[in-house]
Parts: structure tokens; C-alpha cells; sequence
DNA sequence: CGAGATTCATGTGAAGTATACCTTTAGGCTTAA
DNA sequence: AAGCCTAAAGGTATACTTCACATGAATCTCGTA
């Protein structure tokens, strides 16, 4: 037993690994050229090459599905533009932040708190009036002469969940600088999303737009082969492996980002399996996988009350067929609660943490009218079987039931 | 039979509350001159 | 007397509760053909 056990390990280190540079997968990966996107880095570039002179640039809004390049195209130039500001000692500094991020910048206080983090300031999590928040960042702008450039990834998120005065507040904010300089990139999978904000924010929050086309599968095809080349080894991605990535990826709306992160779950699994080469059939594992891992991370990142909600939605659903009701699921839920000693909530709260769990892509609920018989959300599961009993099981685990 | 009223179970918005955390202030203690 | 620490006071953001009203189609009601 343990001499296998020392095998193995020995084993692994001597092993050849099937990667040579597994991180060109990674969706935090900026290459170093990106195919089909020359023409929204020169334009974005054109947009931002104004803060190298220490103008403010145009604020922009960038529109497209997920994974058609935005945020790499965002991430590239600002690099860029970092890299020839240092060179030049011009104090330009770009800010990437997630606005999806639970706990970081969901709220119109985190977020500004954030921003002045990232700028070297400590701001506690809470306690602080929010203008005194937005005074502190203002002071930490006007203590030297430089040019922000704030990356709002997923703005859309955030404006749905809080409301679009945040907008008009950083908009406004410019005109109480002096000397630096502020300007915003919005980054939207929602096409409509603009249209649904106050005018006045909309016109000074788009003064540029630029839309992302989607990856067709030929375009996919040739992206996965240029980072396949940089991430293993020759000759391991076996025949066909990386025609049926892409058009996995081509099918979800050209998803650039899943075909890449299927490409490296895939090869993950060929390594772990011991095998020499990448084939056509560790994709579909790959492709299980990945949903798994995506739900079950997003799932233990939750609060107890959210997993406790899950949780009597699982149980709740387990074995119906049709979708269940929030009554229902408040009904388990309590007694679920007086069984592992949490105070439950009311069922007010809950509607909107199933609301939430439904944003999250966990769950799905539908607001249905049943007529005489009142209205409520129907609730169904859509995850493959095998997920939603390992989700369960953990939760169990996790909750002590 | 069909138009309009009714009804149910919960959605949804606003306002209030509890909690955790922040800064400021005042008082008490220590220390150094 | 100055400096430092601590506790209380006063304030905020956030998660949650309470209250009150909104919703919308199945069902009911009732006048009419």
C-alpha cells in the first residue's frame, strides 16, 4: 500500500507532463497577439491613447457575449498602455474590476472602497458613510497628477442589483478632480442594458461604443491552435481534438473562453489518466466537468442561509418531475432549519435568495400565475443528474444534516 | 356562453430593525521632564 | 504636562424583517341568447 503509494508519486515527478505551459489555458491569460481582435485593440487603443498625454480619454462601453474577447481586448491594451506609460514615467493607472464578485464590488460602497484599495488606501468594510468614502478617493486622485482608468467588467450585474444612481455618481466624479483625470470602460453582455439607463448617465458613460461579434467556429479553431501550441507539448493533442473543442464552443455562441477552458480540463484529464495523448473523448468528460466544478464552486462560495435554501430545493425537487413551489420549498426549509439550529428566515427573504440562486445559474425560476391558485415561482433544476447529487451531498456535509 | 368580478399565494416595494463595524471624543492612566 | 490607551457615544452599510399593496390567470357569477 505504501510502497504503491511512493510509486506513484515517484512516478508523477518523472512522469513527462502532457503541459509546457498549462497557464496560456487560463482564462486570467493575456497572449501575446489575439486573432480576429485587431481592430477593437487598435480602436480601443485609439480611445485610450490619450492618457499617455494625461487627457482623459473617452469613457467607453464595450458590448458582447461572454467569451468573444472583451475583457482580453480591455486587459491587452490597458497592459499595453501601462507598459509605454512606465516607460514614459506618465502616472497612468488602470483598474480591472469584476462587478459580479459577491463581497468585493456588488455594492455601490464596495466598489468605490475597492478602487481606493487598489490605489494603496485602507478602507474598512463597512462603518464609513459612503461620501466620506468617495471624499477619500477624490483626495487620493488629486494628491498627484494622473490619469484612472476604471474597467467595469460586467456593469449590467451590478446596475440590475443596485440600481443606476451609481453611474451618475462616478460620472459626476470627474468634476471634482483637479489635475488627474477619471475616465470608465463598461463592459455589458447585455445589449439592451444601455437603454435601460437614465440619459443623461448614458450619454456621458457611452461617449464610445464598441461591439463584440461573436467567434465564429472556424475563428475558435484557429485561437485554440495558436494556444494549444503554447500550452502542450507537440504532438499530444490527438487528431480531431481541437476541431470538436471549437465546435463545442461554437455551438454556446462562440465562447471563446469555454473552448480554451475545455481544451485544458481535457488535458487535465488525459495526464491524470495516465495517457500519452489528449483524445477527441476527454473533451466530453472535460465538458461535465467543467459545468460541475463551475456550479460547485459558486455553491460553496455561498452563505449558510443560501445554502441551507438550496438545499431544501434539492431535497424538495428530488424525484418530482413538475417544478416545485416557494411555498413548498419555505415549508422544508424551516424545518430544516429547526433541525440544525438556524434561525429561519422569513419568507420574504427567501424569495429573493431563490431569485438569487436563480441569477447564479444554479437553479431556475420562473415567476408563473396559477390563476385561482395565486401566483409564485416554479422552480426546476437543470443540472445533470450526477451534479445535483454531489451538490447535495455536500451541502449536507457542509450544514451538518 | 361569455364578459367581467373574484380569488389565491406569493411577488414586490418601501420603510423599519438588528448587527457589525467605523471614527471621534472624553476620561483615566502612565511617563518623562 | 504630554502621550497613550480604553470605553462610550454617535454614525454607517448591509442583511434581514414588517407592512402593505400589486399581480395575473383560473375560476366563479350572472346576465343574456
Amino acid at each position: 500500500m505504501t510502497k504503491k503509494l511512493t510509486e506513484f508519486l515517484e512516478h508523477y515527478i518523472t512522469k513527462k507532463s502532457l503541459f509546457t505551459n498549462k497557464k496560456s489555458l487560463q482564462s486570467n491569460y493575456t497572449p501575446k497577439t489575439a486573432p480576429y481582435r485587431g481592430e477593437q485593440i487598435n480602436q480601443l487603443a485609439g480611445i485610450l491613447a490619450p492618457s499617455l498625454r494625461m487627457e482623459k480619454p473617452s469613457n467607453v462601453f464595450i458590448y458582447g457575449k461572454t467569451g468573444s474577447g472583451k475583457t482580453l481586448v480591455a486587459r491587452y491594451v490597458s497592459q499595453g498602455i501601462m507598459k509605454v506609460a512606465q516607460k514614459n514615467s506618465k502616472h497612468v493607472v488602470i483598474i480591472y474590476l469584476n462587478c459580479k464578485l459577491k463581497r468585493v464590488a456588488d455594492t455601490e460602497y464596495r466598489l468605490i472602497a475597492q478602487v481606493a484599495r487598489e490605489l494603496g488606501e485602507d478602507i474598512p468594510p463597512t462603518g464609513l458613510p459612503t461620501d466620506e468614502v468617495y471624499k477619500i478617493f477624490v483626495r487620493l486622485l488629486n494628491k498627484k497628477q494622473q490619469v484612472l482608468i476604471i474597467i467595469l467588467d460586467e456593469i449590467d450585474q451590478l446596475v440590475h442589483k443596485i440600481g443606476d444612481d451609481i453611474l451618475y455618481n462616478l460620472t459626476r466624479l470627474s468634476s471634482e478632480l483637479h489635475g488627474s483625470e477619471i475616465s470608465f470602460i463598461g463592459i455589458s453582455n447585455d445589449l439592451m442594458f444601455i437603454d435601460n439607463v437614465d440619459p443623461r448617465v448614458k450619454s456621458s458613460l457611452s461617449e464610445e461604443e464598441m461591439v463584440f461579434p461573436a467567434y465564429n467556429a472556424v475563428q475558435l479553431e484557429k485561437i485554440l491552435r495558436q494556444r494549444v501550441g503554447l500550452a502542450f507539448h507537440d504532438g499530444v493533442v490527438g487528431e480531431g481534438v481541437v476541431e470538436k473543442c471549437a465546435a463545442y464552443a461554437a455551438r454556446e455562441h462562440g465562447d471563446a473562453r469555454r473552448a480554451l477552458e475545455l481544451m485544458r480540463v481535457a488535458g487535465e484529464i488525459a495526464e491524470r489518466k495516465n495517457q500519452e495523448k489528449v483524445i477527441v473523448e476527454d473533451i466530453d468528460f472535460a465538458e461535465e466537468k467543467i459545468e460541475k466544478d463551475r456550479i460547485i464552486d459558486s455553491v460553496s462560495m455561498q452563505p449558510k442561509q443560501f445554502k441551507l435554501t438550496l438545499y431544501s430545493i434539492l431535497t424538495v425537487c428530488k424525484g418530482l418531475e413538475r417544478g416545485v413551489f416557494t411555498g413548498d420549498v419555505y415549508e422544508v426549509y424551516r424545518k430544516y432549519c429547526t433541525s440544525c439550529g438556524i434561525t429561519p428566515l422569513t419568507q420574504r427573504r427567501l424569495g429573493d435568495i431563490i431569485a438569487e440562486l436563480d441569477m447564479l445559474g444554479v437553479i431556475n425560476a420562473k415567476v408563473i400565475s396559477k390563476g385561482r391558485y395565486g401566483r409564485t415561482r416554479e422552480i426546476s433544476l437543470t443540472l445533470p443528474v450526477p451534479t445535483i447529487a454531489t451538490i447535495t451531498t455536500l451541502l449536507q456535509e457542509g450544514l451538518g444534516l
